[in-house]
DNA sequence: TAAAGTCTTTCTGTATACACGCGGATCCAG
DNA sequence: CTGGATCCGCGTGTATACAGAAAGACTTTA
């Protein structure tokens, strides 16, 4: 019972920042800052490297500290594989997840949501997405690379020029998968993810120094 | 010492297939076995699992029973990540990564070499492609989804038609990377693919029968 | 004062112990 | 003979013990 719980809990302190970048993430201390043996530890810590989060240091793990270059890859990752689910959704979705998409996208342009509220939706949205493109492989895959993008939003917040574009791309790409017309929802989703990355390497950029103190 | 070669050494024993289908892995019984205390088998079970090649069971563990669905969908994951793969080497492949194709495809071709050699060397071949893309990322998905479908292969062997059918899609690829066209490297890989998963999905049939007994 | 070597401390890797829980087998009843 | 309940044994989950290795500090020497 415990381990599962365990892997939780690192994971969302781990996606939450709640880890000073750059510290060590050592076996014995989160055993007993967790109240569980090292046994349930360091199963979620491998977990957790295989998932990309972490990675191993000398004496323990730390944060996976990333580069531009690591936002890059998993985009070209990401929009090669989220352009294949939208293709897939649009000759694939069935009427449910037709649905659900609208209400997410519904509820992510309320102008009433608060901005927490919409970016929560904007998230479920995307992972509506990729269960109507009916491809699990393809879905798993999907949520661990948009969990190591996480890492990178810490602090991060949209303008709101932002969203009124995020709601303008989602509405084409929901358009096309309406109307099952493959290649659109794929060109969609491209343009959707491309703008995407540029604003997260942007924010990038402005928040770490040109030259790394370690 | 212990972890990392009894995970290789378990994870090669499941790929070669010494696992009689639908048994079951047990964390005491493989202690036993590979002559280590549960922990290492422990750690070796959970990683593979995440890999996807075992799945777990009521009491241990099991090899993964693919199902068709399962071929159809690693297929399209692999299809998208590797046609990008094949666009980025396009555009991002060194003189050594072509020189290491160049070479790899002459092994394979080679009308001297065995069946076993020529069939190691286009394995080889296409991770030589995904390191031309200069992308660790999707180099590691890649590599995670070819270890899946090979749980598939056992007993399967290419007729020569194949043999020359791939040499001639790889050459197109290669082709391609060589004069640094992305759209045709990626449609190229594209066409290799889908021929391939056309292949696979026909030896599944041809193994399995209609109805499973369990 | 700086560099090198040693020593101590600490964390990991592996093994093992112990308890809980599930599954199968056996036995009883209908 | 079949359905169900109870009991036993096996395997996993978790904790802990122990040894080996590595990092850092301290000492010694040049």
């Amino acid at each position: 019972m415990s381990t599962d719980v365990t892997y939780e809990r690192l994971r969302e302190d781990v996606l939450a920042g709640r880890f000073p970048a750059g510290s060590r993430l050592l076996e014995t201390t989160l055993a007993a800052e967790y109240g569980v043996s090292r046994t349930p530890i360091r199963e979620a810590l491998t977990r957790l490297t295989q998932d990309g989060l972490l990675e191993r240091a000398s004496r323990g793990y730390r944060v996976r500290a990333g580069t531009a270059q690591d936002i890059l890859e998993i985009y070209e990752a990401r929009i090669a594989l989220e352009g294949q689910a939208s293709a897939s959704a649009a000759e694939r979705r069935t009427d449910l997840d037709l649905a659900r998409l609208h209400h997410l996208h519904d509820t992510a342009t309320d102008p009433a949501a608060d901005p927490a509220t919409a970016r929560a939706a904007n998230s479920q949205w995307h992972h509506a997405l990729w269960q109507a493109a009916h491809n699990g492989t393809i879905e798993a895959l999907l949520t661990r690379l948009t969990a190591q993008l996480r890492i990178y939003d810490h602090g991060r917040h949209e303008t709101p020029e932002d969203l009124a574009l995020t709601r303008d791309e989602h509405s084409r790409m929901l358009h096309a998968i309406e109307a099952r017309d493959p290649a659109e929802a794929r060109a969609a989703s491209d343009q959707h993810l491309g703008r995407s990355r540029e604003i997260r390497l942007a924010a990038f950029a402005r928040t770490t120094p040109v030259e790394p103190a370690w």
